[in-house]
RNA sequence: CGGGGCGUAGCGCAGCGGUUUAGCGCGCAUGGUUCGGGACCAUGAGGUCGUGGGUUCAAAUCCCACCGCCCCGACCA
């Protein structure tokens, strides 16, 4: 036999031969849909917080979904190559980030004392490649993508693979001469992004996103509505306005209190929102609330923000800098002469006041007095306040109005499955990545970085799809296209069709669990459940005799019945009826 | 880092006002009976009770410290 033939025959894998681990009971530590299923199908196991081992039937699925992105990323022109995963510090220095990433980096030193990263994402290497490698227009576009190991030291990693220390990223870069270019490149990648994730079987929206650590140019994410979400989008009803809440702009509601004079009021020991509304019998609308931010590198400011909003730390840091943190209620007392919760803007001119644009001309407004155990009722904004600009600083909530149409705005836990980001010309300038153009000068190479997380789409797809009985994989990412359940394995006839029936399967192509395991019948189906085969088909004494073997397909249910002549054509069937439900 | 929960066999758990030999269910092994939705009988293997220290004649059990895991928050492409 040929080693071959020998890997051909490992399309069956035999349930009683195979790493197959499934649990009776749901791990305790499991509480998300998509950790419980993923650890209870024994597709991936812990090792320690946040870093997880790929197990057999999980790596098929992870394999299967590279290679779906690898069509689709190849289809756009895109080169693939592998990047190493440690990188020395002096490279991430040049781009500043050996800072600003801090301790998300996992960073060591080697025998002789040198520092490195695991990098958490390539722009830096690619940046280095580009400039060694691009010399003229002529050379580009061009479009550069690994499908790697990252490394991030999360302060939290939760909900099994979601939010994970490592995992498999497909990072793709593009190359531009400008930002035309590079609209095209951003809009190829869309595009396949677009296909990927319906190929994987995600129901998703595109959403306006926030750089981050990125940069700051436009961005756009792709997210699922899941309930397990860690995030939060805003949809609107109506139109195609969705956002990721970091970034979402909602019209809240006005309200117009009675102008009157600044009057102090004693609210002892009331500092929050919700207190001091109470106390004063108010909603708390009427509050305007003060925080102070501070930064080491920057001035101080004061934002100002009506009560029944919260602050969003996102606008925050892009606007303003990423140094910039709430201050401790030492320099609050410092600056203010009064305790946090009792802080206000009257009389506070020496302090950069910028206020939310949902203030402007409110008058009648509550607020801290600078002076503890009181506030000040009667506040009128443009009267009392020197504001230096006003601005949308407030996270959207449930029933503010879309800015684009006016209809209500939704809210929905979401997951971050893809992001694609212009980067433009930050670190090609950074790190001297340029190119001559027709007329001999020499610019910096405009850049877009795109990432898609394998593991998320594995999860999202438990997320989305899996029921109370496991996983359902879609027939495009599933380890295994058929289950077979063999019922009394140990019968020569039924062991005899078993083979006959593996051997057409696999003749034509098809994957196979083969469960010869010689236990009762329950266990098997109720594992080909939980392990989320998209086809069962039931090998046993009574359907030999009958000539009558059962099809199940695990989505909707449905039991097909066949005579034995037919069941590779009726599985054949069945396999590209799966494949078209995926376009739909 | 703050708040909460937890750590006893591969998995799920009981025992925890100190007491010979640490239990139960599932799983695993062997033999037998079963066999179309988590079978049954018999026998058996499997444990540094998270780690270290302390109290005590005696600690899974009481005390202290540490470590690890999960959840909420802070934080995060």
């Amino acid at each position: 036999m040929t080693l071959l033939l020998k890997y051909a025959i490992l399309q069956v894998m035999k349930f009683s031969k195979s790493c197959i681990n499934t649990l009776r009971e749901d791990p305790k530590e499991a509480e998300s849909k998509s950790h419980r299923i993923l650890l209870r199908g024994g597709f991936v196991r812990p090792l320690v917080s946040g870093i997880h081992i790929y197990l057999p039937l999980g790596w098929r699925i992870l394999m299967r979904i590279e290679k779906i992105i690898r069509e689709e990323l190849n289809r756009i022109g895109a080169q693939e190559m592998l990047m190493p995963a440690i990188c020395p510090r002096d490279v991430w220095e040049k781009s500043g980030r050996w800072i600003e990433y801090g301790d998300d980096m996992f960073k060591f030193k080697d025998r002789k004392g040198r520092e490195y990263c695991l990098c958490p994402t390539h722009e830096e290497i690619i940046t280095g490649i580009a400039r060694n490698s691009i010399r003229s227009y002529r050379d580009l576009p061009q479009i550069w993508y690994q499908i790697q190991i990252k490394y991030r030291d999360e302060l939290r990693s939760r909900f099994g693979v979601i939010r994970s220390r490592q995992f498999i990223m497909k990072d793709s870069y593009s190359l531009d001469r400008d930002d035309d270019g590079l609209s095209e490149s951003f809009e190829l990648h869309k595009q396949a992004y677009t296909n990927i994730y319906r190929r994987c079987g995600i129901d998703f929206e595109i959403v306006d996103a926030a750089g981050g650590l990125m940069g700051t140019g436009q961005s756009s994410e792709f997210v699922a509505r899941v309930d397990g979400g860690e995030d939060t989008i805003a949809i609107c009803a109506n139109c195609d306005y969705r956002a990721s809440l970091e970034v979402a702009q909602g019209i809240g509601k006005v309200f117009d209190f009675a102008d009157s004079p600044v009057t102090e009021v004693h609210t002892p020991g009331k500092r929050s929102v919700d207190e001091v509304s109470d106390f004063l019998k108010v909603g708390s609308e009427n509050l305007v609330k003060s925080i102070f931010y501070t930064a080491s590198d920057k001035e101080p400011m004061l934002i100002l923000l009506r009560g029944d909003y919260e602050i969003n730390e996102g606008v925050i840091r892009s606007k303003f800098g990423f140094s910039y943190k709430p201050a401790d209620a030492e320099t609050i007392v410092r600056f203010f002469g009064a305790e946090p919760g009792f802080i206000g803007p009257v009389n506070k001119d020496d302090i950069a006041i910028y206020a939310d644009d949902l203030l402007k001309g409110a008058k009648g407004m509550i607020t801290g007095a600078n002076k503890n155990d009181y506030h000040m009722k009667g506040l009128n904004l443009e009267r009392d306040v020197n504001v230096r600009e006003y601005l949308n600083l407030r996270v959207v909530k449930k029933g503010d109005a879309c800015s684009k149409c006016r209809s209500e705005l939704e809210l929905h836990n979401s997951l971050e499955l893809g992001h694609i980001f212009k980067l433009g010309t930050r670190y090609s300038k950074l790190l001297g990545a340029t190119f001559l153009d027709e007329n001999g000068e020499e610019k910096p190479i405009v850049m877009g970085s795109y990432g898609i997380g394998l593991e998320r789409i594995m999860a999202c797809v438990c997320e989305q799809k899996g029921d109370e009985h496991g996983a359902v994989w879609p027939i495009s990412i599933t380890p295994s296209e058929v289950y077979i359940v063999v019922l009394n394995p140990l019968d020569n006839d039924v062991a005899g069709v078993a083979e006959e029936v593996i051997q057409a399967l696999t003749n034509n192509g098809f994957s196979v669990i083969i469960d010869d395991r010689d236990l009762s019948a329950g266990v098997k189906f109720n594992d080909s459940e939980l392990l989320g085969i998209p086809l069962r088909l039931t090998i046993g004494p009574k359907g030999i005799k009958n000539d009558s073997f059962d099809i199940h397909l695990r989505e909707t249910k449905e039991i097909v019945r066949v005579d034995k002549t037919s069941i590779l054509c009726k599985l054949q069937e069945l396999k590209s009826m799966l494949y078209r439900r995926l376009n739909e």
